[in-house]
DNA sequence: AGCGAATCTGATATACCGTCAGATTCTCGA
DNA sequence: TCGAGAATCTGACGGTATATCAGATTCGCT
């Protein structure tokens, strides 16, 4: 009569690993990061995975049903970054230290996205493809993260400093959708006039005027 | 001495399509489309579209690369719907008017999206993943509704109803961005609390607000 | 050294890819 | 109406990836 121990990694089969078999299980993420990260996710193929983590196509499946699901475990993996996230979002948010702050929450999730794009790029794609275990997983990274925006909102809301016609949730969701957007593909718009800092500076502003719905202040 | 005719569709081997040709073509597109529409673009095959299109896999390389020029073509016809959002743009952006105009705008950007989604999808992603032909189909769709925006952002700048710090282009992305992340998994976020009605007020309020520097009139 | 458990891989059946030579269908002049 | 030739399509095939499993290898331990 004991609750079950916190999640053991398994293999395929159900069975628990040992320390050999997570360092071989750790490589073909890693290999899988790699590859994901070089070319596009319809090329990424389970032989090429296991050449790079030196091993064969066979062991990978020991570990993995297929490709996606090791993408899954990235994903997973990625969205323990949140935390930090929603901690800068609690973080106070007014006048020039609110600005600030701003700046900080679009940095961290650029960031975020620099370390993992290739990985999130495929996350949300499976995702709006409609795979469930994608859904949840991008669910789990985001939803504290739209919770704690859409409180703010809602606050300002309450203060009177926001249009009851808005609403806190959508606000919020529309707003991590423009950072998530923004964040897979900035290097582009960067080829285009718009300096990172210029991005960073002017999300930070559009971020804090739709939470605080106040302007923001001159820097 | 004339100038060479509007682009003609060709063969995989450069030769004009003829009547019988150009019908193939179509359905192996529409094929393409539907198969898209249903499974996630890794399992998109070739020989699963020629199913769909009621001929062979040989014939569809007969007119296509691989499966990623059709995406690409589709793409394009996509891209061709972007001129009536500029129009949109383009109208006065001033009090009530003004706030309805910008909900149609959010309005037409997520029609947009639903008609083609899965292939909006696959764009992004192969763009996001470094593919410049898809780059380049991006780009066509969306610097028109960027450098609209952008004027927009600059007028409202000039007159003062907006900071310095604000970078035209970057806010123009950046609500280009939140439209676009918004409109591919806006029925996952509907599952959540805010309608489809919430979404596009909300988003347009934030499109109205970041453009013209004015809170937006209750309505 | 040698046994059992843990871990890995060669071999294989199956399926898709991408090409080409040849088959089929259409067009049009006689 | 009847071919000849052009346009279009496809069967067949060699190459490569998938996914599985039985057997081989390696490891920890006595």
């Amino acid at each position: 009569m004991q609750t079950r121990q916190a999640y053991k990694t398994l293999d395929q089969s159900g069975r628990e690993l040992g320390p050999r078999a997570m360092q071989t299980r750790k490589r073909l993420l890693q290999a899988t990061h790699d590859l994901l990260d070089r070319q596009s996710v319809r090329d990424a193929s389970v032989v090429e995975i296991a050449r790079r983590a030196g091993t064969s196509p066979a062991t990978f499946y020991q570990y993995f049903k297929d490709v996606s699901e090791a993408t899954l475990r990235l994903a997973e993996e990625a969205a323990a970054e949140t935390p930090a996230l929603v901690e800068l979002i609690d973080r106070p948010w007014r006048g020039q230290k609110g600005l600030e702050n701003a700046r900080d929450i679009v940095s961290a999730f650029v960031e975020h996205w620099d370390l993992n794009r290739a990985v999130l790029l495929v996350r949300n794609l499976a995702a709006d493809e409609g795979d469930r275990r994608f859904q949840k997983v991008r669910r789990e990274a985001l939803t504290p993260v739209i919770e704690h925006l859409a409180r703010r909102v809602q606050e300002s809301q309450q203060a009177g400093r926001i249009a009851d016609e808005m609403h806190p949730y959508a606000a919020a969701a529309a707003l991590a959708a423009m950072l998530e957007r923004l964040s897979a593909h900035h290097r582009e718009i960067e080829s285009f006039g718009a300096t990172r800092d210029h991005l960073i500076e002017t999300c930070a502003r559009i971020l804090f005027q739709t939470v605080t719905g106040r302007t923001a202040p001159a820097s």
